[in-house]
DNA sequence: AGTGTGTTTAATAGGGCTATTAAACAAGTC
DNA sequence: GACTTGTTTAATAGCCCTATTAAACACACT
């Protein structure tokens, strides 16, 4: 599990996967150094606060995922081919961090001062203003074309990731409430990434 | 804001805003009792224990959203009658409790306990069953009239409840990131009410 | 006036949490 | 061998939390 053998990081990994697992709130400096087997002063040490611990997770994994909605762009010649294109890295990206999108969420949800890290470390970046300038464009061009229903960007943007994200959300439900193996779960992933982009095309036909 | 003025239900009501502020984990008896303007024996001499509390007021919760889910198949003649209809349903009484989803989310997801409560008390109930055999029927009727595309019916649901609770998820990022009015907040609200309801429409034709 | 019942508070036990501090430890350098 | 520097632990201060207990309070009934 530890890729890193020297105690610093090891007691980052262990906060990161208890705090994906149980939030902010219910997870102890203690806990943190029990699982990374030290004392919890040593968390102290090298890390000052949980807090301070917490916003360097935080902030890792909010640029992560910023990074990967901006690779979705790459194939920009079809709307269809997109559509499929990004859908597929977005799940990709989350099927190897199924916790993500509820981690980020709760936490921005919950907290007001997360979302003042937000605002702080990520309005000035480019990124995602260019992906939105780009993705517009491609849309308008789509639209005039006559190949687009009239539906502004950010309806689709938002149907994409409510979509998306919402399978991973509710992931533990599904599968703890219908009793799912892992491989049922696996299954349904890629079902669901296949009905969705099915639907977001279809659903935007004029 | 207290309908009723005795104390036994007076916390109740602060402690349900409470939770659904915070959360069960960052919400003290201590905070409940404060808010509610008794010492916090008190909360214990009525709850027993903050669990007890809690349970209360989640499984009541629960309950009033799945007697939406059951009042959303009321109109059934027309396949997109059911949708804008349902849709509509669910809007009104997310707009009037637009912090539900997330904290029945949150409390599913982050602790496996309170899927334990949902096991118990609400697989014996034929109210989701009804509704989920009821929906079936109709998508099938539908499907062989040619109406409406081969999706399962699983996903419909997928589909519309993702994009529906998912607008309720992200409003207090949508308000406070983009720096929205109480007005604006309303205008978003209904704006998605009629584009989720069109794009399901649009996405299930066959 | 006295009794009983339900409500509310003050006080506290007992525990966990965060953060700090001083001291022990290890390992390299002069 | 003494010194430095970085790592780790033990101990503890100070706080807040949950839950309990005993006592005060209010009010109806007789």
């Amino acid at each position: 599990m530890t890729t890193n053998d020297t105690m610093e990081l090891r007691i980052r990994e262990v906060a990161q996967q208890l705090f994906f697992r149980q939030g902010y709130a219910s997870t102890s400096t203690t806990q943190i150094a029990h699982e990374a087997g030290c004392t919890q002063a040593l968390v102290h040490y090298y890390y000052r606060t949980k807090e301070n611990l917490f916003r360097q997770i935080f902030l890792e994994q909010v640029e992560a995922a910023l990074n990967v909605i901006g690779r979705s762009l790459c194939d920009t010649d079809s709307f269809e081919g997109f559509i499929e294109g990004a859908i597929g890295i977005y799940f990709d990206a989350l099927k190897a961090n199924p916790r993500l999108p509820y981690f980020v969420l709760e936490e921005l949800v919950s907290n007001p001062e997360r979302r003042r890290y937000l605002r702080e470390n990520f309005v000035k970046k480019p990124t995602y203003i260019m992906f939105y300038m780009q993705f517009d464009a491609l849309v308008r061009r789509e639209q005039q074309a006559g190949r687009l229903a009239h539906v502004e960007p950010f309806d689709i943007l938002m149907s994409i990731a409510s979509q998306t994200v919402f399978t991973f959300l509710v992931l533990p439900l599904y599968q703890d409430l219908l009793a799912r193996t892992d491989e049922q779960v696996n299954e349904f992933i890629a079902h669901r990434k296949q009905e969705i982009t099915r639907m977001v095309i279809q659903g935007l036909k004029p």
